[in-house]
RNA sequence: GGACGGGUGGGUGAGUGGCUAAAACCAGCAGACUGUAAAUCUGCCGCUCCUUGCGGGCUACGAAGGUUCGAAUCCUUCCCCGUCCA
C-alpha cells in the first residue's frame, strides 16, 4: 500500500471542484477518494462520447480538461468511444429523432476523435475502451433483462421525453434504450465517476441505478456546465454552426473567438483556460471600471485558447493578422492563390460562382449591389461589370467580409 | 384496427381560391458605426435571363393526380407525425 501516491484528499477535492455543475453526492465522492487516498488504488473516471461528429469542439474540451485533471491527479482516465450508442443515437436534448449512423461513419469518426482528444490527455495514461465490446454481445434476453431493471415512468421523467410527450413530437422505442445502455456502460467499466456535461444528468443519474441493480457501488456523477456556443445563446454544436472545431485552422479559431459576444467570454475564460476564479473575476472588475478594454481582453482569450491547440507562434500570427484584415481593414498578408487560364472576358458574378466564392449568381449581384465586392481594394458596384482575362493578370479580389483571393491569369 | 388533429422557405410559425416567392420572428449575408467576425442601426435574404426593370422566365407550401381562367389554400388517393380509444 503507497499511501503516499495521492495528494491529501482536501486538496484533490478543491481541484477537482473547480468549475464543476454538480457533483452527486459529493459526501460519495469524498468517500471515494479517501479510500483510494488509504489503498493506494487509483478511481475509475469515465468520460463516454460518441463518435456522432467527425471531429470535436471547445464545447467538448469542458469535460475532456475535467478528465485530465483526475489524469494529473494519478487517476485511471477511462475515455470510453461510444461506437455502439451513437448508432442508437443519445437523445438528449433533442427537439426531435436523431437519424442513427452507420457503423462505417462511426469508425471513420472514432479515429479522428481520439487524435483529437490526445491534444489534451496522455494516450499512455488513458484507458481507451469502446462499448461495442460489451454492447455487441448483449443477447435478447440481456436486453430484455436489463430493461426490465427501469421504470418506464421514470424513464418518461426526462426533460426531452416529457417535452416531447406534451407536444406532440415523435419518440421512438430506441431511444428509450440509450439511457439504459449508457449506464450499462458504467457496470462494464466498473466506473466510480462518470464526467459529463450537465445535460447527461439523467443519463449519468442511470448509472447509479443500474449500477445498484448489477450489485456494484454506485459511481459518482460529476456535471460540467454546457458551453455557449458563438452565437451567445445555444449551446455551442456542430449542428448548430455556432462552434470553434479544435482542428480549425489558427485564423479560423482566432476569428471565430472574437465574435463571442462581450458578455460570454467570461465563461470561455471560466472553463476553457487555467486561469482561477479569482484571476478572472479580477478581470471582469477591471473591464468594469474601464481600467481594461473588453477586446484586448477578449483578444488574450482567443490567442490563450489558439495557442492550446496550435502553439503560441501561430497565436501570435493568427492575432496580427487579425488586427491588420478586421481592425485595419487592409488586405491579409497572403490570400490563397486561384490560378485561371487566359480566356475570354467574364462577369464578375460568374466569376464568383466558378471560384466558388459564391454560391449563386443571384447572390454574387446581391453581394455586389451591396458593396461587399472589392478588387484590390476598390469596390466594385457594377454587377454587370466584365473581368479581361485575356492578358496574364494578378488581382486580390475580395468577396464579403472574409473572403479573399488572389487571381493569378496565365 | 377506429375517431380526431397535423405536415408551409435553413429554423419557429402566419396564411383557407387571385393583391403570395408566400406575414412575423430567428439564423445567414452586406453596409454604416465601433473597440472585434462584440453590441447597435439600416438593407438584403429561391434560381435564372437580359434591354438591371417596382422587367421576363422557371421552381416552391409532405407525394401523386384532379377541379378551376387561377390552388399553399377545394377534391381524391397515398406517405409521414401526434392525441385519444381498442
Amino acid at each position: 500500500m503507497s499511501q503516499t501516491k495521492f495528494k491529501p484528499v482536501a486538496e484533490q477535492l478543491e481541484y477537482l471542484k473547480k468549475g464543476v455543475a454538480e457533483i452527486i453526492r459529493e459526501d460519495e465522492f469524498v468517500s471515494k477518494l479517501k479510500r483510494s487516498h488509504d489503498t493506494g488504488k487509483p478511481l475509475r473516471a469515465k468520460l463516454g462520447v460518441d463518435p456522432t461528429a467527425p471531429d470535436i469542439h471547445l464545447g467538448h474540451m469542458v469535460v475532456i480538461e475535467k478528465l485530465r485533471q483526475f489524469q494529473i491527479l494519478g487517476h485511471k482516465a477511462v475515455f470510453l468511444v461510444g461506437d455502439f450508442t451513437a448508432m442508437v443515437g443519445d437523445p438528449t436534448g433533442q427537439s426531435e429523432t436523431r437519424p442513427p449512423l452507420s457503423r462505417e461513419q462511426v469508425n471513420a469518426n472514432a479515429k479522428t476523435y481520439l487524435d483529437q482528444v490526445f491534444k489534451i490527455l496522455d494516450p499512455k495514461k488513458t484507458e481507451i475502451r469502446y462499448n461495442s465490446e460489451w454492447l455487441d454481445k448483449l443477447t435478447s434476453y440481456e436486453i430484455v433483462r436489463l430493461c426490465a431493471k427501469y421504470r418506464v415512468a421514470r424513464m418518461l421523467e426526462r426533460e426531452d421525453f416529457h417535452k416531447r410527450l406534451s407536444e406532440q413530437q415523435p419518440i421512438s422505442m430506441h431511444e428509450l434504450l440509450y439511457p439504459l445502455l449508457v449506464a450499462y456502460d458504467s457496470v462494464m467499466l466498473e466506473a466510480d465517476v462518470e464526467l459529463g456535461a450537465t445535460e447527461q444528468k439523467f443519463n449519468l443519474l442511470m448509472g447509479r441505478d443500474i449500477q445498484r441493480e448489477y450489485s456494484q457501488e454506485s459511481q459518482v456523477c460529476m456535471t460540467m456546465p454546457i458551453l455557449v456556443g458563438l452565437d451567445g445563446h445555444r449551446k455551442m454544436s456542430k449542428s448548430l454552426g455556432n462552434y470553434v472545431g479544435i482542428t480549425e485552422p489558427p485564423s479560423e479559431m482566432f476569428g471565430k473567438l472574437m465574435s463571442v459576444p462581450d458578455d460570454l467570454m467570461w465563461s470561455y475564460w471560466q472553463l476553457l483556460t487555467v486561469l482561477t476564479d479569482n484571476d478572472i473575476t479580477d478581470l471582469r472588475r477591471k473591464v468594469a471600471a474601464g481600467q481594461a478594454h473588453p477586446m484586448s481582453v477578449k483578444t488574450a482569450l482567443a490567442k490563450r485558447i489558439v495557442c492550446d491547440f496550435h502553439g503560441n507562434e501561430a497565436a501570435e500570427r493568427a492575432a496580427s493578422e487579425f488586427q491588420r484584415v478586421f481592425r485595419d481593414r487592409q488586405a491579409p498578408e497572403e490570400a490563397p492563390i486561384m490560378k485561371l487560364p487566359r480566356g475570354p472576358a467574364k462577369k464578375l458574378t460568374a466569376l464568383l460562382v466558378d471560384l466558388k466564392l459564391i454560391a449563386s449568381k443571384s447572390e454574387a449581384e446581391r453581394l455586389i449591389k451591396q458593396g461587399g465586392v472589392e478588387i484590390d481594394g476598390a469596390r466594385v458596384d457594377d454587377p454587370r461589370k466584365d473581368i479581361d482575362l485575356s492578358e496574364p493578370a494578378d488581382f486580390l479580389l475580395r468577396a464579403g467580409k472574409k473572403k479573399f483571393v488572389r487571381i493569378v491569369v496565365e
